[in-house]
RNA sequence: GCCCGAGUGGCGGAAUUGGUAUACGCGUUCGACUUAAAAUCGAAUGGAGAAAUCCAUAUGGGUUCAAGUCCCAUCUCGGGCACCA
């Protein structure tokens, strides 16, 4: 017998694939009448390093589904791409002066090269790049179609600048007060940069999470950083001035307890509340709250606060009220300004304490409420409210938003935690923004026939604190004409973000011309079925909603969401438990244990076998050598007539056929086989049944286990040929390679295999015997008396165990439904 | 602080959703083959005990004929959010 040589076999059957083309995504008529599938995972970043572990664990994940849905006989779309822009290429770029383009073009091909030798099915006729302008065309063409529904504005505002980077971010690019890309310390710079209008798709964004069969975790992530919620607006005057101050509140039914206004640092009419005594005061205490880094504001929580010098009135008592200043309440959020209730908000009651301001209660909580807090920010009854007195809060917080819409001087409102996406980037090597200014500063949308608005070269791709991209360096490149006028283009790039936003999209028409995405095509394979992927919990995936459902608005699109399931899978570790890096050292490639002798195959297996796709994992070298016995006991199985197949295969014809599960009623019953075949037939559909399930629930790890005990069974009883066509079916999703090795040599087809309820049951059933639900004793049922409940009894009864634990007549006796149990209570 | 998860052998992890706890793999031990080693094959492997049996799913209670699974409290770890009014 040969030895299993996975390197061997495996650039064999790799180059029957490139040549054949077996993954190509069937087109329109080709593909009627069977299910379509589309199938990816998240793109990949192409970076120098090529692939690792990770992308190895979501790639796999891909294939194994594209291979089991195949085998299934479905049109399957599965295809590649690669998310290009980004700041690694350009930094480098910075650092060695070879172009991005180039770099990118040099990574991409590195990582296509690695994927082929992992011996993915994929449909390489569709690969994307984001970076290729056929590509970055309709990016620019998707930015128009919001800028055209005022969806893509600009604003001058605030925002998170990364002073090493020097580029803004959006909210969800800050992690802990750090830039995610580079750690350095984020800075607040006031700029007019473009937006998209995420929030006006806030509603929908939350009420339709529900719905979809994605992990809780992510849901719930969406859901709290949607953050809705639901309260009041309400005008204060500003006594003695024409003007009004607007506050959000979710707890209206507090009003009559609001004994001062706090309004934050950036809010717009300080100015006008500042008198000679206090505007130097405010100025300093302002301009100091706008400095302060995020990473100071979490260290001091401790409230500060400064007093404008004006006054207003509460609506409800019409008493006058302070207003102060402070950065504990945030420009970004409501109104930027809130009602202080001390009484009943920990916040407001610090500051009040702090500053000695007046606490006035005007909520009674219950007595069954041991709390003895000075500030309760429960529930309870209204006391000190006026005609609200003696009201529930939940249903004053009703009356009171009632009384303040009749007098016109509020109304209820709904807030949100998330924020319009900030999607300008200083930098070179991102998506041009199609967009000119004239020469008023007014911008203009770069008309779609002179699209793409092509990156140009430059010497310098290093960005300044001009806050202007190396883009603004490409004199020439920034003129140009409109309509006979004379414009100078934006220099700021779109988000990457922004790019992986559709890209789902493009590859049901990937090289179309003309269009983003061709309407037949999308109406034939989106929505994506399966997405796999990590991270991006948050940003991607709600950005790629919120697209969907504006393209969905505009007719693009023929529906809301863009992913019906989602697989989110956790990080493989450095065996020791830590995050793999490269400083640490602790960095394990893939193609070193590929060309280590384990092959692909193992790789992907053992990735599978890892554990729940779900959580992180381990990285352990010794597993690996385990999963490649496994794969090399199916070889042997397989290859070595001495261990398998006992009986010759010619001895059983009818079993050549391999699809039929039904070889022994047809009188050969006598033969000497016969029990051996039965129990072959039933580990068999078991098997086929268990990995079959497993794969469907995204369950893979148990899959691999079940493949491996019913190789150990088939090493016991000894394989039929039936039994080596059904393993090698079932393990090619793990180990197409090895697998199709296999079937070839058994001369099958890859045809998923289906099982057989009536094979799962044996001839004799193992019934368990508990006394008081402890274990005494196990009887063999015959198969056709496991409904016989009086017949178990009795033999459960005469159990010489059994009686002992039982002194007279049985109080009960249970037979559950669903358990070959039975349970005798003493 | 708030909101989610999760705690099972020496290790990674199974357990039909309330029904035989520890599948599968790793590791360890023994045996076969070999001059020898590797590879391979076979056996054993939660703890205690000679055995019957008892004790074990983070801890303490509870519900149930029956709890790893459900309920209450506590502890520990991981993740997310974090002055969002």
């Amino acid at each position: 017998m040969e030895r299993y040589d996975p390197l061997k076999i495996e650039e064999k059957w790799q180059k029957i694939w490139e040549k054949e083309k077996p993954f190509k995504a069937l087109e329109g008529k080709e593909g009627d009448g069977r299910q379509k599938m589309f199938i990816a995972e998240m793109f990949p970043y192409p970076s120098g390093a090529g692939l690792h572990v990770g992308h190895v664990r979501n790639f796999t994940i891909v294939d194994v589904l594209t291979r089991f849905y195949t085998q299934q006989k479905c049109n399957v779309l599965r295809p590649f791409g690669y998310d290009t822009f980004g700041l690694p290429a350009e930094n480098y770029a910075i650092k060695t002066g070879v172009s991005p383009k180039e770099a990118t073009k040099t990574n991409i091909d590195n990582f296509r090269k690695q994927a082929k030798r992992l011996g993915y099915a994929i449909d390489w006729d569709r690969e994307i790049n984001t970076s290729d302008p056929d590509y970055y065309h309709w990016t620019q063409w998707c930015f128009l179609q919001l800028f055209k529904k005022g969806l893509a504005y600009q604003k001058e505002s605030y925002q998170w600048w990364c002073p090493v980077d020097k580029t803004v971010l959006a909210n969800e690019q800050v992690e802990n007060g750090c830039c995610w890309r580079c750690g350095h310390e984020v800075e607040k710079k006031k700029m007019k940069q473009w937006f998209f209008k995420i929030t006006a798709y806030a509603d929908e964004l939350l009420d339709e999470i529900d719905a979809l069969d994605w992990p809780e975790k992510i849901k719930t992530m969406q859901k709290n950083w949607i953050g809705r919620s639901e309260g009041a607006e309400i005008d204060f005057e500003v006594a003695e001035k024409d003007s009004k101050i607007k506050v959000f509140t979710t707890r209206p039914d507090t009003l009559f307890g609001a004994s001062f206004l706090v309004l934050a640092p950036e809010h717009p009419l300080i100015s006008k509340l500042i008198n000679d005594n206090t505007k130097a005061k405010v100025e300093e205490y302002c301009a100091s709250a706008i400095k302060k880094s995020e990473i100071e504001r979490q260290e001091n929580k401790e409230k500060t606060g400064v007093f404008t010098g004006s006054y207003a009135i509460n609506p409800a008592t019409g008493e006058e009220i302070p207003i102060w200043i402070s950065d504990y309440v945030l420009m970004g959020y409501g109104e930027g300004a809130v009602m202080a209730v001390p009484a009943h908000d920990e916040r407001d009651f610090e500051f009040a304490k702090k500053f000695d301001l007046k606490i006035a209660k005007v909520i009674e909580k219950s007595e069954t409420i041991a709390d003895d807090d000075l500030c309760y920010h429960g529930e309870g009854t209204l006391v000190n409210s006026g005609k609200f007195n003696g009201m529930d809060s939940a249903e004053a917080r009703e009356e009171i938003t009632n009384w303040l819409e009749s007098q016109k001087i509020g109304k209820a409102k709904v807030t949100y935690k998330m924020r319009d996406w900030l999607i300008s980037r200083q930098r070179y090597w991102g998506c041009p923004i199609p967009i000119a200014y004239d020469k008023n500063g007014k911008p203009h949308a770069i008309p779609e026939d002179q699209l793409p608005v092509v990156i140009p070269e430059v010497e310098d791709y290093k960005p300044d604190d001009s806050g202007r991209s190396a883009l603004a360096k490409a004199k020439d490149w920034l003129k140009v004409e409109i309509n006979g006028e004379e414009m100078t283009r934006e220099t700021d790039t779109l988000d990457g973000y922004a790019c992986s936003s559709w890209y789902l999209w493009r590859y049901a028409s990937p090289h179309d011309k003309k269009h983003a995405w061709d309407q037949k095509a999308i109406k034939y394979w989106a929505p994506t079925d399966v997405y796999v992927g990590a991270d991006h919990a948050v940003a991607h995936l709600l950005y790629i909603r919120f697209w969907c459902k504006f393209f969905a608005d505009e007719g693009y699109l023929p529906f809301r969401e863009p992913i019906k399931k989602l697989i989110y899978h956790g990080y493989i570790n450095a065996p020791d438990g830590k995050k793999m890096s490269k400083s640490k050292g602790n960095v394990i490639d893939p193609l070193d244990v590929i060309n280590d002798g384990y092959g692909a195959d193992t790789l992907r297996t053992y990735e599978m076998f890892i554990g729940p796709i779900e959580l992180d994992a381990a990285w352990d070298p010794r597993s690996v050598g385990g999963v490649y016995r496994f794969l090399n006991r199916c070889w042997t199985l397989c290859f070595d007539k001495n261990v398998a197949c006992k009986t010759s295969f010619e001895e059983h014809p009818q079993s050549l056929r391999g699809r039929s599960e039904d070889p022994r009623e047809d009188g050969r019953n006598e033969r000497p086989e016969k029990d051996r075949s039965s129990s072959n037939i039933i580990i068999r559909n078991k098997t086929i049944k268990k990995v079959t399930e497993d794969i469907y629930n995204g369950n893979f790890n148990t899959a691999v286990a079940a493949l491996m005990e019913y190789v150990n069974e088939l090493y016991r009883v000894s394989a039929e040929k039936a039994d080596l066509i059904a393993l090698a079916k079932l393990l090619k999703p793990f180990a197409p390679h090895l697998a199709s090795e296999m079937l070839e040599s058994l001369k099958a087809d890859d045809e998923w295999p289906v099982w057989n309820e009536k094979y799962l049951v044996a001839d004799t059933v193992e019934f368990v015997v508990q006394v008081n639900g402890k274990l005494r004793a196990k009887l063999s049922i015959d198969a056709k008396d496991v409904k016989n409940e009086e017949k178990i009894k009795k033999l459960a009864l005469t159990e010489e165990n059994v009686k002992k634990y039982i002194s007279g007549e049985p109080k009960k006796i249970i037979i559950p439904k669903n358990a070959k149990l039975i349970n005798i209570v003493a």
